[in-house]
RNA sequence: GCCCGAGUGGCGGAAUGGUAGACGCGCUGGACUCAAAAUCCUGUGUCCUUAAAAGACGUGCCGGUUCGAGCCCGGCCUCGGGCACCA
């Protein structure tokens, strides 16, 4: 019998999906451990080869936990919402649905054939109207609730209309918009629309007008972590900046939250490092300036950092969107300030990405007053200084802040620099060092002395207080679009109020198509009765991040019609013990999920205040194209090698054309109509193509599709391979060169069973030295899995089966647990060889094979003999040699005396187990 | 500009501070074969010399700690990734 693992492969498939043997069924007499990988989204271009290698890697990890004992929950599902299903109905008018429908299928079979053991059963994709019934539910919680600051939690919004009904505003420290001030009677005497714009400000889901990211191109607002570049990260468009009333999430009031809670979490340093970057908490001081605007004043609170610098203050800026501008424009400067503002407003977010070199500002003809120096600045306005952070007004201190002195310079503005001995005339100081100069009381202290003693000073003083800021801005949450989920608001009397739960799922209106509607309406305008009860439902739809927050809590009770998750399960699973996926989500999923749980969290709907403890990145699996030169002009093409010698210009050639980079000429010409009469300028009677390693995609024409790879070598051989590849975390080209190896390898281990048609397992009993392999091997499995250290457990498989194949071992009592071994990794062979051997149950349930260190053990070591740390030979002595026996030995012997000559020794070191390094003089 | 991470043969990559290059690919030579495929065996960092052995040099660069450094420390260089007027 050979090893046909197309054969072994199918048949596995189907008696494990007939058996439904990766059923997760909750157990407490089990330990729990609960696998995920982030659910993709189902495009239509299909897997390609570096989809499944996080998948393949979870896969692996959980089987491992199986066969330790533990209750695996590992489940799969589909991001079905989105924007390429949406975009093909626009062109095609095909509902996203149908797309979807087809995509998903596609993909459950590519997925099918690697051989997962994912629980299908709780399977679910976001645009099923069992699932997003959830996904609103979630919203009308957080429609639902505001945010305690100082209990630190989310809390029905009842108790905060409670309070203002008690004592309206008074000593409440909650998170809000704007704010706000009135008094008990004030907020009785508020119209019922006056009280729900007054909520709005407190609300955790809330609408507000606030600066989009609106992306022309695809006619919807974008979040900033769909923006890059100030292009759309899908599809590629412009996108500027505009005020609009949106629904929003104030993720900002779990800030701090989201930032301590990053240290006890299992995840790299550098995935945290971005989130807290994202967070950007900053601690500093609000200080307020008085600015006098010809006869009139205004107070300006500014942020800063540094106020220890407030000495060296030579102006103030203001953000151009601030409400502050126009207040602080004199008449004189109205219409130069209005000019600028204009240039200002037609700028895209790219131009100003594109010229974040250039300086710009104009004088707003005001004056502030330095609180603690009394001295008059010129209050500037320019785009460098944003509306959204802060309060939207600096001090500047150009000696001490490069971005204040770039301005300076360029508006001729004085710099007094405030450290002794700092050099401003080229650049400015801005490390947090030296001593203070030139600043009254903070003379001759240290920075590092001088930041709060400026910061007391200021507050004793009441000219401002201590503040903490945070770059975190609230998540926006309403998409113009048709595919996604439907907002269950509606809007009566102009008041925007939720449906009753009991209205949920609201589902998606048929329309006939799909584009915004000639107004600019979002396309769920064009539905026809799009009403509740007669009053009008809320247009746009919930953005990409809705569906996957709380996904993972979905999978834990995927059938529940009464709630998200059942206490049980919830308490059962808890939150997901190993999570697998790109970086590419960590300022945008991984955020919105950690606030989405907390929220769920303080509410008592979920257990754990983290939804994911450990997390793992898997690097990308990068594509390699190959090129051809053609002569410019021409339909000739020459080798790779002779290209220099012509004008060429580099053309994608699709990579199943060419092997070994050598080009097939017919093929190639068959190719493209085009191609047909191509010419070739050989090297060596070959064309030698270039190459290049980039992202896997279509239009590069290098993309590997696994299904090939399961054709030709087997679902084993591609699991086997993508992990030997290299470590898991890192990127890497795939390159198929070494997949031979591998599955030699597996062809290898096959014929340890069988010779032919002859089963070679024998019930031998094992010698020390066939124990040794398998416990070296059992070893290594158990410690390198544990660090998902993958490819070198494969490698230490092909040692251990190159050592029993060299000594023709098929013992039983080895093989045995080899097979268990290799059976998360492989687990198409290892169940079929596990059936050979004569078990009748899945090998998915064995039990991980004990190790025995012992056995491992060697009775000598090597100590490797050096003389002035060089290194002359090696010796093997018994480990159980004290260190003295060890310099005896090794000083007696021949060997060392050779080396010695007569010259005297100095000392002699012992590393027991290691080394004998003997100086010599 | 700021913050992470990484630099090891022809290639992918191994190495708790202790014989650098495991394992795999590729390449040499050989066995089996009429031949091919498959399989197996052999060699394979560089240089020098050689019949062989033995040497010397080798983990991006420069220094340091150590009996001993790919690994630890300091300073550079290069390449990836993230953030980017966040005061």
């Amino acid at each position: 019998m050979d090893y046909n693992f197309r054969e072994i492969e199918q048949k596995w498939q189907s008696r494990w999906a007939e058996a439904h043997t990766f059923k997760a069924v909750e157990d407490a007499s089990k330990p729990k451990f609960y696998v995920l990988d982030m659910f993709p989204y189902p495009s239509g271009a299909g897997l390609h080869v570096g989809h499944p290698l996080g998948y393949i890697a979870s896969d692996i990890y959980s089987r491992y936990k199986r066969l330790r004992g533990f209750n695996v929950l590992h489940p799969m599902g589909y991001d079905a919402f989105g924007l390429p299903a949406e975009q093909y109905a626009i062109q095609t008018g095909q509902h996203p649905e149908v797309t979807t429908d087809k995509n998903v299928a596609r993909y459950r079979q590519q997925l099918d054939r690697i051989g997962f053991s994912y629980d299908w059963e709780r399977s679910f994709r976001t645009c099923d109207p069992d699932y997003f019934k959830w996904t609103q539910w979630a919203f009308l919680q957080m429609f639902d609730s505001y945010y305690c600051n100082s209990c630190k939690s989310a809390r029905p919004i009842s108790e905060l209309v409670a309070a203002f009904e008690r004592q309206g505003t008074e000593g409440l420290d909650v998170a809000c918009g704007e704010p706000m001030q009135f008094t008990a009677e004030q907020w009785k005497a508020f119209t019922p629309k006056e009280k729900s714009d007054v909520l709005m400000n407190y609300r955790i889901a809330y609408q507000g007008e606030t600066a989009v990211n609106w992306c022309p191109g695809l006619g919807t607002v974008l979040a900033n972590d769909e923006v890059k570049d100030g292009l759309s990260v899908r599809g590629g468009f412009p996108v500027e900046q505009k005020k609009m009333t949106q629904w929003q999430l104030r993720v900002s009031a779990y800030a701090e939250r989201l930032l301590d809670s990053l240290d006890t979490l299992d995840w790299t340093d550098s995935l945290k490092e971005m989130q807290r970057n994202w967070i950007g908490k900053s601690q500093g001081t609000e200080v307020v300036f008085r600015v006098e605007t010809g006869a009139q004043t205004t107070d300006v609170t500014i942020f800063t950092t540094r106020v220890d610098t407030i000495f060296g203050v030579t102006f103030m800026v203001l953000a151009p969107e601030s409400e502050l501008t126009a207040r602080l424009t004199t008449p004189e400067q109205k219409d130069e300030v209005e000019a600028y503002l204009a240039y200002v407003a037609k700028k895209t977010e790219r131009e100003r990405i594109a010229e974040t070199k250039s300086v710009t500002g104009v004088f707003s003809g005001s004056w502030g007053i330095n609180p603690l120096t009394g001295e008059k600045v010129p209050v500037w306005i320019s785009e460098y200084v944003l509306a959204g952070y802060g309060t939207g007004a600096i001090m500047a201190v150009p000696a001490h802040d490069s971005r204040d002195y770039a301005f300076a310079r360029k508006f001729g503005l004085p710099i007094v620099p405030i450290i002794e001995g700092c050099d401003v005339s080229e650049q400015s100081f801005d490390a947090k060092e030296g001593k203070m100069c030139n600043s009254g009381f903070l003379n001759g202290m240290d920075v590092q002395e001088a930041i709060p003693a400026a910061m007391d000073y200021v507050e004793a003083h009441g000219l401002g207080h201590r503040k903490t800021n945070y770059r975190l801005r609230d998540a926006i949450f309403s998409r113009q679009r048709y595919w996604g989920e439907p907002f269950p608001i509606y809007y009566k009397d102009g008041i925007p109020t939720p449906l009753p739960e009991s209205a949920l799922p609201l589902t998606l209106p048929q329309i006939d198509e799909y584009r915004p509607t000639a107004d600019g309406q979002p396309p769920l305008a064009r539905a026809k009765d799009w009403t509740y009860e007669g009053y009008p439902l809320e247009t746009s739809t919930m953005p990409g991040f809705a569906g996957s927050s709380a996904y993972y809590l979905r999978y834990m009770d995927p059938h529940n019609d009464k709630a998200l998750v059942s206490p049980e399960a919830d308490q059962y699973w808890r939150n997901v013990d190993l999570y697998i996926g790109g970086t590419e989500h960590a300022t945008g999923h991984l955020i919105y999920s950690r606030f989405w749980n907390k929220f769920l969290f303080d509410l008592g709907y979920v257990c754990e205040d983290e939804p994911f403890r450990k997390l793992i990145n898997q690097g990308m699996i990068q594509g390699r194209s190959n090129f051809v030169y053609r002569l410019v002009g021409t339909q000739t093409f020459v080798s790779a090698g002779l290209k220099d010698q012509y004008q060429t210009q580099e053309i994608h050639v699709d990579i199943s054309l060419v092997r070994n980079d050598r080009l097939d000429l017919e093929g190639f010409r068959a190719w493209r109509p085009e191609f047909k009469d191509a010419e070739f300028i050989l090297e060596d009677g070959e064309y030698i193509c270039g190459w290049a390693v980039e992202k896997m995609s279509k239009s590069m024409y290098n993309v590997v599709n696994p299904d090939d790879i399961c054709d030709n070598y087997g679902a084993d051989t591609l699991r086997l391979y993508e992990m030997f590849l290299g470590p898991l975390e890192q990127s890497k080209p795939w390159d198929t060169k070494g997949i031979d190896g591998v599955h030699r390898f597996l062809r290898k281990f096959w014929r340890l069973f069988f010779d032919g048609d002859t089963c070679l397992v024998t019930d031998e009993a094992p010698t020390p030295e066939d124990l040794k392999t398998l416990h070296r091997l059992i070893g290594k499995e158990q410690a390198d899995i544990e660090n998902f250290s993958f490819n070198t457990t494969v490698s230490a498989f092909m040692i251990a089966v190159n050592d029993l194949t060299d000594r023709k071992v098929s013992k039983r009592a080895i093989l045995e647990p080899m097979v268990i071994l290799l059976s998360p990794f492989a687990p198409h062979i290892a169940e079929e060889l596990w059936h050979v051997l004569g078990h009748e149950d899945s090998v998915a349930f064995a039990q991980f094979p004990v190790y025995r260190e012992e056995l491992t053990v060697e009775n000598n070591c090597t100590y490797a003999v050096s003389f002035n740390g060089k290194t002359r030979f090696t010796v093997d002595l018994p480990k159980t040699l004290s260190r003295e026996a060890v310099q005896e030995t090794v000083l007696a012997s021949d060997q060392t005396q050779r080396y010695l000559e007569g010259k005297s020794i100095v000392k002699v070191i012992v590393v027991p187990g290691k080394i004998v390094n003997i100086v010599i003089k």
